[in-house]
DNA sequence: TCCATCGGATACGTGAATGTATCGGATACG
DNA sequence: CGTATCCGATACATTCACGTATCCGATGGA
């Protein structure tokens, strides 16, 4: 829409403030739950007034999405990063383990993106969204997928935008089990073992653990 | 604890408004999310006023766990059922039918089961006893996996334990996609494929859709 | 250095949800 | 048929979060 000229100048002081109102808003929602949280509360951890949050956004919701979808980019690009690593050829194991450390380092952040997930579960308009950026996360896996050395990839998934979907059913299956247990490493071995079960086929079996 | 006899008597009409307060918020619940609802409106959806409510539960956060109880146990008997329906010999192709019809049955179920998920991630008791849940619903199927006719259970899940934790990933790998698009048909057919990929090796292909 | 504009704080009124305390009617039992 | 008990409704006071309107100080340009 309008470039950084013509928009209302942003400060530097509001970059700052918007910044330590999305923190506060992670800390605060990862520990309560977005859906008991109020407006007070995030611009208290944040050191704020409801001054300042209104004058960024018009509400919880709006912060909640901006939250999303700034930590979801992110992880979306250290994703992509992860499997650029190797050369043209991709060494599914690595790959598979680097992969793994990235998208299970952190519970707080599971809890607050399950938060998001039945948020835009019930708002069309977020959970398009939310699909648009899956999608993308699926489109980069699947242009790399093929480039997997000397596998076939096998499985019954199809092609490799289908192998793509397996791997991130994958990873909100192991999520779900992690948000309970708590275990992060045990998750980082079942999302590994089941990854490469799903990659390779049979005749293949990783190393135990 | 204390039989029917020596408990405070338990009047008809008392379990009939207590099935209605719970059917009433099964319907608010998937409607709006636990976060967002009131106890007054469990109590009018039910059509009644709160009194009713507070001589029936303390708080709503009991009500949700008897909720959640009542109807994962139905699911789970449901599950065991469709594992049970074959002989001694496990027909997969069939039973993976079966079970992806009982699982994915309703989307206003997996809303709310997923709402309880992110609560019960916050509150150690209760993620226990879902925990406990999600282990007998494994025991369920792990001891059926076993009779799989001719089958091998191949793939690097170790036994039939690992098989059970995948095919309980798989769900929940599906079920976080159906959320978001609520494509129910799309969903079953995707979570045929996940577990007859993850059944069995690579060598057998299941049939296109 | 002065001034205009902007960002954030404070104060206020409003609506809603909570839990309790009390009341009236139905139900089961003698 | 009477009665004690229990269940659910109503009324009430309190707390809490919200959104707005207004105000003060800071920031950045002239």
């Amino acid at each position: 829409m309008a470039t950084e000229q013509t928009a209302a100048r942003v400060t530097r002081r509001r970059v700052r403030t918007r910044a330590r109102l999305l923190d506060a808003a992670f800390t605060v929602f990862a520990a309560k739950g977005f859906g008991r949280v109020s407006i007070e509360e995030v611009c208290e951890a944040a050191g704020f007034s409801r001054g300042a949050f209104y004058s960024n956004f018009a509400t919880l919701d709006e912060l909640f999405f901006a939250l999303y979808q700034e930590r979801a980019d992110l992880i979306a690009e250290q994703v992509a990063d992860a499997l650029a690593l190797d050369g043209p050829v991709l060494d599914v194991p690595a790959s598979v383990a680097r992969v793994t450390e990235v998208l299970l380092l952190d519970v707080d952040w599971l809890l607050v993106k399950t938060d998001f997930l039945v948020h835009a579960a019930r708002r069309p308009a977020v959970a398009q969204a939310l699909l648009d950026h899956r999608a993308r996360l699926r489109g980069a896996i699947a242009d790399r997928l093929p480039r997997a050395a000397g596998h076939t990839l096998p499985a019954a998934l199809g092609d490799a935008d289908g192998a793509a979907h397996a791997v991130v059913a994958a990873y909100d299956g192991v999520t779900t089990q992690l948000l309970l247990d708590r275990d992060v490493e045990a998750a980082r071995a079942w999302l590994g073992h089941l990854l490469t079960a799903l990659l390779t086929d049979g005749s293949t079996t990783p190393h135990e653990s």
